[in-house]
DNA sequence: TGACCGATCTTTACAACGTCAAGTTCAGGG
DNA sequence: CCCTGAACTTGACGTTGTAAAGATCGGTCA
């Protein structure tokens, strides 16, 4: 009479959630995020995903300790084969936002406090792994063609620029669409352009 | 018996509820907005809202377009007794974060696309009007000190990483709490500092 | 004056949401 | 073989966004 009961699901179930979450977000926005779709792709019922996360926020925050991990390894990969300073430079500016466009969920979510707990050490560890290798690649910059060059600010702006490309590009697009401008260009063009110009400076 | 009935809402409520999902948005983020809690700080019945701006993404759309607005005005004061390009610029970079400091729920919706409607004319218009003033500003230090200067890239450049000092700002906070490094320092001497760099260049 | 009208606001209703509590099923060790 | 803790489900509660229908307002025309 009653349908078969369905076993337990069997597997990751942590990481099917964490993938559920990505895709969803990817496709709707962390504003179309909701816990109970995420366990309905993961073919689990409603409250299954709080043994593993807690609460939506728990969930969140895994998601953007990944999204640190998977920065800190693409860049890593990227400057392997490259040795001079203003080229890793220009490497690592290219990798940052490709892996925001590989990976929108993650760059939705990564830095938005409201979602993500914060303080949560993995999540500051993680950060601080894809932070190193930009300050690192600056100090190598420094060293090589400007003694008196700040490292911290330096890093911080060069950090900024990119991120704030990433949130920035679709209405740069649009923007540029409406005035009818010359194609604007892939975002990891925009991205070395960007890259090159903080090494030359703006003017003189 | 029952209580006397109440009386409708006068004046403008267009603006009470505007007001309302600013302070809401600002103390709890976007994802502590509802549509129901503003109605209630407006006084209002939880449907009223939908009277005036349709759904939730009208009002958030009609709260970007006054977030370009502002940032206009802003900027045009802080420039208004100012020539020089360069310190022109140094100018527009400051105001554009206490802009966003001063107004954390329009910095916090205005490029999310998942809450506003990107699409909208008057959103266009608007962003447009901010936009000018940046890429004019530009323009004037390629005519000044740099005619080789890509001005629509450079113009791009300095947005994003305004706004990416603006997202990644708490990071660095805690970044620098968790190291111990000296004072990070207010927001707008950090955009100070980043228009110098920009102008002067990274290497070299 | 008085009746009507479109705009404004309220009330009611429904499906979906997050989270808590309690129940059920599982794998592995005694 | 049973027992136990972990994994997962079920059920329930209060809240949300939005649609539909009812109430009330200021103004206008007879």
């Amino acid at each position: 009479m009653s349908e078969p009961a369905k076993p337990y699901h069997r597997g990751d179930l942590d990481r099917t959630l964490k993938d559920a979450a990505v895709g969803l977000i990817s496709e709707l926005g962390p504003a179309g995020f909701s816990l109970r779709e995420v366990a309905r792709r993961a073919g689990v019922s409603h409250a299954a995903p709080a043994h593993h996360f807690g609460d939506s926020r728990g969930l969140l925050t895994a998601i953007a300790v990944e999204a640190f991990e998977t920065l800190d390894r693409a860049i890593t990969t990227a400057i392997a084969d490259c040795l001079d300073p203003r080229e890793r430079f220009v490497l690592m500016a290219r990798v940052y936002v490709r892996t925001g466009i590989d990976f929108p969920a993650h760059a939705a979510i990564v830095f938005r406090a409201d979602l993500v707990d914060c303080d949560d050490p993995r999540y500051q560890h993680a950060g601080l792994l894809a932070y190193g290798h930009l300050e690192s690649v600056l100090a190598g910059i420094r060293d090589l063609a400007n003694p008196s060059l700040d490292v911290v600010n330096a890093t911080r702006l060069a950090w900024s620029a990119m991120q704030g490309l990433l949130t920035l590009y679709p209405n740069m697009e649009r923007m540029n669409n409406l005035a009818g401008g010359s194609d604007l260009g892939e975002p990891e063009q925009l991205a070395e352009q960007f890259a090159t110009l903080l090494l030359s400076g703006l003017s003189r």
